[in-house]
DNA sequence: CCATGAAGTTGATCCATGTCAACACCAATA
DNA sequence: TATTGGTGTTGACATGGATCAACTTCATGG
């Protein structure tokens, strides 16, 4: 079973280990892990996009675990746990989010296969949000101390982790910027959209909940939002389901959360 | 005149070169450069804070060169410039901006001495947006293909722009998040406080204008806010002065933009 | 020293979005 | 198939902060 040739719809019916963490339940999953065989992932271009050598990706191989499945609503780590490694969905999606003063929950992040999370834990030491799988979920880790020795080592390697967190960047400080819930929320489901491949057709993984916290809206405001695109047929909607009709008629309302790039890539986070 | 001891009182008064960039002008400033003394520079432990030996920091300098002054006004960099270098304020201060399609300007973040700014530009590969000194400023330029080199060869500076960079990251993730007019002034003027090391008397180099579009505010809103906190003496206003009397009623109010760190530093970005 | 314009303040009003409340729908389970 | 609880939708109302407008203060140059 290690070693396999991994798409994203086998991934999903992979079944290692036992039952895992339980919704909201406070104790670290303990999972089997396997080797992973990042040459024949279908994944790699995405997570680690930017021109890495066959032989650069052995290398990272040799210190790449994977983790999973992760139960929906299982925690993948939590705010305050000591940080250890950055991590790559391979299936399924989860959201970072930390609770205020008043505990009341806000969302960071979504991160859908192929993108990274982590990195805003390298400074401070110890995880600044807590993870948790949105839908049965497993992931790639990356041990941090291994994958920054190899970094050094590996050229590529230091550039590609470089451009990834400058990516990060981009995207935080664009959602920073101000827009009207509107514009954000019509960002967002393009933002989806490329980020999934799925074209028009996208189901949103995760609830309106807590799609408005990461917007910072109310999730009434998310839900008339999408009824009034509906009625304004820029798309469809029903639940999860979501179909995009007039993507440049969204694009003029969002300006699109995407990122230019002048080299051509495709990956993410949140 | 290079190689020069300089601390900041002393490198506010360095006059190197002509006239400058004027206010707004397209035309990209040419200014005298310096080699730069990074092991005596008094910023060192400000820009680049995180362990590196002085035999680090002898091979960083060799890289470095300084740039400056930058009249009021003039540009650092301009959004879709070609990324070439991460920059050092040395005196001074930055604002960071990008226009939204109906050219208004947003506010990114503020750079005061000893903060880094550039590192969005890595992944796109262009600036992302433009740099403007809010004041006389002057720079330290590090070209980035030479620091990438140099952090390939050195670990501890591979170390330290990696924490760098995932500090800017939480900082961006913290201001994304939702708080009300009064939560993100009061963080934000801790935070002013906080990085100047001032203490409680400070002064503001940007105008409200900058301040209330950095907060997503009216400048009219900031302005009302600050008259309200006087009022209930948790500070004194009298334009850019800024005294902050009661330090724990504005933490309780804006919960600090501070980012706590495991061991012991400062520095930042933005 | 005054004139001028930019920056900041203050007041009156408006509106986008939040909040509260009731209801509809669907998925899971018995 | 009926029950139930979570998730999503819709309506009525409240409000924080934006907008518009007038005025004050300060810095600057002639």
């Amino acid at each position: 079973m290690p070693n396999q040739v991994l798409d994203k719809r086998q991934a999903a019916r992979v079944n290692i280990g036992e039952s895992l963490g339980m919704k909201g339940s406070r104790k670290v999953v303990n999972i089997t892990r396997l080797r992973q065989a990042c040459r024949t992932c279908s994944l790699v271009e995405l997570c680690l996009p930017m021109g890495l050598t066959s032989d650069d990706i052995q290398q990272l191989e040799s210190i790449v675990k994977v983790k999973g499945p992760l139960e929906k609503g299982a925690h993948l780590f939590r705010e305050g746990d000591s940080f250890q490694a950055i991590f790559a969905v391979r299936t399924g999606a989860l959201k970072t989010y930390s609770l205020d003063a008043d505990g009341r929950e806000h969302v960071l992040g979504f991160h859908l296969p192929g993108e990274l999370l982590g990195f805003d834990a390298i400074y401070p030491r110890y995880n600044r949000c807590s993870a948790m799988a949105l839908a049965d979920t497993s992931v790639c880790v990356l041990p941090f101390n291994q994958l920054a020795d190899l970094a050094q080592k590996v050229s590529g390697l230091q550039a590609t982790i470089l451009r990834l967190m400058s990516k990060n960047l981009s995207i935080s400080a664009n959602l920073a910027t101000d827009h009207t819930a509107e514009e954000r929320l019509a960002g967002f489901l393009l933002s989806i959209a490329q980020r999934t491949g799925e074209g028009s057709e996208l189901r949103l993984v995760m609830p309106r909940r807590d799609i408005a916290s990461y917007l910072r809206l109310a999730t009434e405001t998310v839900s008339r939002l999408l009824a009034r695109f509906q009625q304004e047929e820029l798309l469809e909607v029903h639940r999860k389901r979501v179909r995009l009709i007039d993507l440049d008629g969204l694009r003029d309302l969002g300006g699109s959360f995407e990122i230019a790039d002048r080299t051509r890539q495709r990956s993410g986070y949140q």
